[in-house]
DNA sequence: TAATATACCATATTATCCCATATAATCCCA
DNA sequence: TGGGATTATATGGGATAATATGGTATATTA
């Protein structure tokens, strides 16, 4: 399963080209479909990305598993709203308007990696929420640790 | 499982390259990816580090365990911030600026093991934390014995 | 045919490889 | 057990390859 970490920021041109970084590539070498998977957040203004295969093994979840009808509704939802994005002969995609609209990203687009998956911000964007993570953490009193410690750890 | 000991010094050279010692990179020898994950301290001005396994299990735990909004953006920020940093033929990493400022790195690189995990610190800076951890431990009366004696030993 | 998207090419920057050497640790045999 | 020989490790620098990024040409499609 594909891991993505750390934090780049790429630049997006006038075709709305942007290089997925490399570390990102690689972590999806060995998936069917050389590209990515993109579609808006739904808390945030910022891009929900990761590999096929993890739209594959949700698509499977929905077969097998036992979903509300609510939940079926909002995964289905999902696979709508999801765009494929292909990577060029560089490893750039093309970012859809809707996509940048949606996250308001102007030039510059951080890739922040979420280990199973990653997103795309506006890197104005991600230093508010970011902010707003730990106030929010502290405020509540989260220890900003790993709860329950994975087993091995 | 990875296990950390011990404490050594190596140099940063010019190109921000420093050795893992070779003790620590025996003991991740055996993980998929070759090299070492890296992160900013939340509490120290130091670099925390262990081997990507560690993270796949976190990721893992993800997935499958119902972590609260608030746990799940904090958890998924350490991913954001977690730098993949791989050997070089001769066992060497190349240090992000952004780890090197946040621990106040200059030349000399202290790891210190911490059994599942370690760290990277300025040698003065670790100095430092090292007498403010004895003198709390005398105030609070702190026995520096191993608490819960681990099966076996 | 205009507009858009895709492929192709060029280049600057950065990271990685490769080799040389110094130092330290280990081995081996008298 | 000593001490030279051998190996492993750490460290520096130059050569090479990978990456990001911009531009132009070709193909698609509305």
């Amino acid at each position: 399963m594909a891991l993505f970490l750390s934090t780049i920021i790429n630049r997006m041109d006038s075709k709305c080209r942007v290089s997925v970084p490399s570390t990102f590539r690689n972590s999806l070498k060995n998936q069917s479909f050389k590209g990515i998977i993109a579609f808006p957040s739904y808390n945030d203004r910022s891009i929900d990305a990761c590999g096929i295969q993890r739209m594959e093994n949700i698509s499977n979840s929905l077969d097998s598993e036992n979903y509300s009808r609510e939940e079926f509704d909002l995964i289905s939802m999902y696979f709508g709203e999801a765009e494929q994005l292909p990577f060029d002969k560089d490893g750039r995609v093309t970012l859809p308007k809707k996509l940048i609209n949606h996250a308001e990203i102007d030039k510059n687009v951080m890739f922040v990696g979420l280990g199973p998956t990653f997103q795309l911000w506006n890197p104005e964007s991600y230093e508010n929420k970011k902010i707003n993570m730990i106030k929010n953490a502290q405020e509540k009193k989260i220890n900003p640790r790993l709860r329950p410690i994975p087993k091995g750890m």
